[in-house]
DNA sequence: TCAGAAAAAGTAATCGTTTACACAATTGTC
DNA sequence: GACAATTGTGTAAACGATTACTTTTTCTGA
């Protein structure tokens, strides 16, 4: 592989020169960056960024730390970072911290040996109750999970909002006996709890029942098996993350319920399974590529800027009526 | 933040001293060891790995360059790459190429000037028409699709075989009116239509219809648009990926078409819609996880073998038979 | 006690860039 | 035409590790 002192020698010039005009910083004489340019065409020059790196005390790279990157949240999260990366000439890496916090660490930690110019970031639960001991000395952007007690980028979504207008979706459509399933592993899930439970509460309703799980697929399924076996049955779930609805699906599909006629079914981000049964699934829609584009930009303006002050960004889910929670006949009211 | 100096002045020793302890190389005394250790930690010293990496000529990161980290099966295979990548220390870099080759060739030789160890890569159909010019100075593992004229080590499935097998299946059960559709972004669709006539032509039948289309769900919609509004209509229709078989079910949908009375529909890869919508998918199941971590494995072996020759893994699809393929009531035979 | 082997630690070059500084050549000013 | 200002290049010191090679220390046995 040739470097950039064969260039350098091929065109007759310094290595200096031949990084000016790599840099394209002035001043340098029109021939003399043509000949280096030959030069670089020649020996098919390509300048390593490992080098650069090291000199430079930063690279090209950003790192994306989730929880799971085949939840369609974050694939879709991902797929836009990305996207927004490559248009700068940024890469990045790619980091599942399975919600386990010595992986989250490990992975943060890796991130900072790597030179990473910046981190977009959805803290796990443990680390949020701890992120006041955390410094962050790489720009970080925290996506999805709010972080109490540091001045940092953020991009979230209003989720006490979005989870009030979903129950409440429920309950104009007369749905009463509403129960809550919730994620255990990040703010999210608490956060969403709140405004199901504010919903209810404004409607003078208490939520059926409202259980904290861990966000898979096979805890939805439990605990709503747990809930369709009970004497006394809700009569709509409410889901607080796409791993828990599909548990439900499952569950609701198994004990043959009809959806939405016995029991309804809403829940938060688009899935492509979740608009493909029949019939759909009611959902919050989060703008995902949205969320994204506008963590990996607030990166690169701090990057820039890295003194301007913090900023929150907060996104409206959207409500998505669909099958999975039309409205009631209700014979008792 | 701290250098390999400061640990070395704080432990009064020589920095070759502390590479050594970090690298675990005899010969060291043990109290000199610990002496490093300590300071070490109490300098909360990390060795920094772009310059590791720049003097030792390569890094532990591996890239990965797929088309879309959206396709459920690129993003399992990604989080199994990923996996396998952790337990040995390396991280991954993400790459979508959106089947376009300009693109790959950037990520190419993105990769190249990072250093990566090694790449996993699934190479665009442009890629590997030409793939006889191209040389990999870094090693490569192939997965999913193909590439002649190369001594690469690769990952693949038997595609032919599995198409058949799926083809086959439809034909057993009873359908007569096939029709297929193919991707046309890779080696893969053209296996798979292969295995597909074949399976048809040894049970004396003809494809109904046959077509090569962009891998999307708009074109799977339009294609199946078009079949499904012939006054000649196909009994069941093939799919050669997931995105085409969320087209074709989509226009089932919009035209009133039941699964699998009116029209069978069977294709490849396992997706959450496919599991959950009523019937379900019948299925070529791909190995997806094995793929990933055998892919992975393929390159660390490489890593520590650089000349061992070549290898090719085939990995052999799993049928899923479900409801979108019942047998028919054939009325006509 | 001491030569010589073995073990431990140090010195300094190296990886491929960037960039502060120094220097040379050119231009402009009076 | 002398001197300053400007412009273009070169020199060499970083960046932070690793590692041949060298030097120093310790150990061994007669």
């Amino acid at each position: 592989m040739s470097s950039i002192k064969d260039v350098a020698k091929a065109a007759g010039v310094s290595t200096a020169t031949v990084s000016r005009v790599l840099a394209n910083k002035p001043p340098i004489r029109p021939e003399t960056r043509e000949r280096v340019m030959a030069a670089i065409a020649q020996l098919h020059y390509r300048p390593n960024l490992v080098a650069r790196s090291l000199r430079a005390q930063k690279s090209a790279k950003i790192g994306l730390v989730v929880s799971d990157i085949r939840n369609p949240f974050f694939t879709a999260i991902g797929r836009a970072v990305e996207d927004a990366a490559y248009e700068q000439g940024y890469s990045v890496l790619m980091c599942n911290t399975d919600e386990n916090p010595e992986k989250e660490m490990l992975y943060l930690n890796l991130l900072h040996d790597e030179n990473v110019s910046g981190i977009i970031f959805s803290p796990t639960h443990q680390f949020s109750s701890q992120a006041g001991s955390f410094h962050f000395d790489i720009p970080t952007v925290i996506i999805d999970r709010l972080l109490h007690n540091q001045e940092a980028d953020m991009v979230l979504l209003d989720n006490v909002s979005a989870a009030y207008e979903l129950t409440e979706h429920l309950i104009l459509n007369g749905y009463r006996k509403i129960a809550g399933l919730f994620g255990d592993a990040s703010a999210t899930g608490q956060e969403r709890h709140r405004g199901f439970v504010n919903a209810l509460r404004d409607h003078g309703l208490t939520p059926f029942s409202a259980e904290f799980v861990s966000p898979r697929i096979r805890s939805g399924f439990s605990a709503a098996t747990a809930l369709l076996q009970n004497a006394d049955q809700p009569d709509a779930i409410f889901t607080s993350n796409s791993m828990l609805t599909a548990g439900v699906f499952q569950a609701a599909r198994e004990f043959k319920r009809k959806i939405p006629d016995e029991v309804a079914l809403v829940g938060f981000d688009v899935t492509e399974w979740g608009e493909f049964v029949d019939p759909p699934i009611t959902v919050i829609a989060q703008p995902t590529e949205e969320i994204g584009r506008t963590a990996t930009e607030l990166l690169f303006q701090r990057l820039s800027d890295p003194n301007r002050s913090a900023r929150t960004v907060i996104l409206k889910g959207n409500l998505l009526q669909r099958g999975s929670s039309t409205a009631k006949n209700n014979p008792t009211s």
